[in-house]
DNA sequence: TATGAATGAGTATTCATTCAT
DNA sequence: GATGAATGAATACTCATTCAT
């Protein structure tokens, strides 16, 4: 087996676990089990439980960064619509969750509450999507599509929590999984909540 | 001292320790400290750290449902409007959260991702916000008041995630504290966001 | 058991076992069963096994400075000959070696070579002989007993040197013990070769 | 590169390492790493980490004797006096340890105390160094230099320990290297210490 | 009731050694 | 011969809980 293969494989199953359990109900031994792999291996890849968490973190953050990038670019920012444009974005965090129920579950939930250190990664996430909300009301108030008298601070919190927790509440927990047809319906659902809270003309 | 003195001192150290450091973190021995007792005091009161824990979180739910149920008793539900209404509701829970800086740190983050064990008394805590908004559309949908084609269950958790949220960004962590002025000022603006989220005319 | 007999249990165990077979061999779980006491004791009362060792190194200092202070007193400075004063200091310095086995290996063998960090106090140890012998040479020379062209510095590590390993040959190691006559009988024997050495007139 | 070549290059960069760390200090991966081999290179040629240290334990020794029967060849045993004959000896020592500060520190601090297997090695070394200084005081003694009374086990350990801490104070620890000059100067102060003490007539 | 010394199961981490390539 | 990934026994340390005083 690869260099590799061996360290995916231990990431693999502690993201597993971290998501199932929590970071401290998670321990080496489960880790090693669950990679099938020896409790002197992990420590060749990581330096301790603490680096593998830390790993998983960073990743899921640039894969989100990674998501959110390459979406934009599939867009045509010339013709699309305020609202086209905010649906586009909700689609594509709920897609980013959907398509893992552990990441889903790790930064909504498992992730939340830890040592200043862990915690602090989270809060890198969760202030990103509060600034890409915020940005796009921006981009709004710009063109004039926003309402006047919108809270910008108050607003992006408060869309940035609904969002996320539709977001564990479709794809995390015990509830995994949601079908194509509903995803699209939901997005429509949400971004229409949305636009009417903030848009001028719904 | 009397007998409940002690115990409620117990409590009130952990319930502060609970809330900065979050379970795990904080040590029996932190407690003793804080509480200035003997480590075979604490066992006198509680059958074990855990108990300690969902001791304060019980409090909490229970304190939730008194503040709610209180409230409701001041409205005069003849001539209330709709609106009124709904952002009498949010207040309630804005100082809720307000009143007790540690409440809101661990219901909103520390007690989140915790073994099944303790995340199911803060799911019925979140599970009863979903439900009082589920129930409060309810209402103006028997009235007339909100817009057709509405997802209940999607908007219940839509509006708790994003009042839950704020209320973190206004209470829990760091940022400790927002004047009168400022909580009425939100709760309008919140209100507001909602209200054009659901009413049919706004 | 009182709070320090049960510290001293455990100081005593782990002198007997890090004398025997030094820091690396002397496992947490040799001190257990030889103070027979629970692993979480020994970190009741020592913060970890470094903290042991160190407390033991220390303690061994402080007592043979004591003895040597103490030892001074019993001397009439006024009539005292240049030659006895050496050979009481000398029988001091094995006194204290005769008197327990273990510090005589620590300091002479066992304590040798360990990192930095525990090698420095064995050095203060080391440093604190010599400078007792320089002190004395130097009493000697301003007493016009010393030959002229004696190299103070060198003729301190020499005689450090030589008594050291003397003591470590007599109570060091396997040769546990040493008769009260044979001790005499020796120190006048090392008196004499260090008196001819540095004296002017033998 | 040579099988040899290689061999070699992993001794030279132990002795190195066992020398300034100490045995348990010294990780194969540092050995690995100052000898720039792979891991498995270090077992084909060594049993494992104990052989690789009592081999050059053991070549230490093997060195001393060299250097000891070697130099002897360059005496004129007929012409020699006494004390230009012990004078040799020390000097043949002091050059020993001059050559090679690792060896040194390895013989006379590192490798002390460590488990009665490598410790045995170096007790093999004292032991020679004693046993030359006992059969050169004999040879003093049938020539009938040697003052009576002198006890010769007592006096070989004496100035075993004096030579030998001379030497580390000299060449061991942070003060690596002497200047020719001082080395000769030191050796004819030491030998003068050693004549006083034995010889009967100075 | 209050105390705090004693406990020991539980856990992360190290590091010499092996062995398939 | 050389390599270095894999191994797992060994070990120090933590911390909730107990119980005699």
């Amino acid at each position: 087996m690869k260099r590799n293969e061996r360290k995916e494989m231990i990431l693999e199953s502690a993201k597993r676990l971290f998501s199932d359990r929590g970071y401290y109900q998670t321990q080496i031994s489960d880790i090693m089990d669950a990679a099938d792999v020896a409790r002197g291996t992990i420590y060749q890849y990581f330096k301790n439980k603490d680096d593998i968490f830390t790993t998983l973190l960073e990743s899921y953050l640039k894969r989100y960064e990674n998501m959110v990038s390459e979406a934009i670019l599939k867009l045509d920012l010339k013709t699309i619509t305020p609202i086209e444009y905010l649906r586009f974005r909700i689609h594509t965090t709920f897609l980013f969750f959907a398509e893992d129920p552990d990441i889903c579950n790790t930064l909504l939930r498992m992730g939340l509450g830890l040592p200043q250190h862990f915690d602090s990664v989270i809060l890198r996430f969760e202030q990103r999507i509060t600034n890409i909300i915020t940005n796009d009301i921006q981009l709004g108030v710009n063109n004039g599509h926003v309402r006047p008298g919108l809270d910008m601070e108050i607003a992006a919190n408060f869309y940035a929590g609904a969002i996320l927790r539709c977001a564990y509440h479709f794809f995390g927990g015990a509830s995994r999984g949601m079908s194509r047809g509903d995803l699209e319906a939901a997005t429509h659902k949400i971004t229409d909540m949305i636009a009417r809270g903030i848009f001028s003309t719904p």
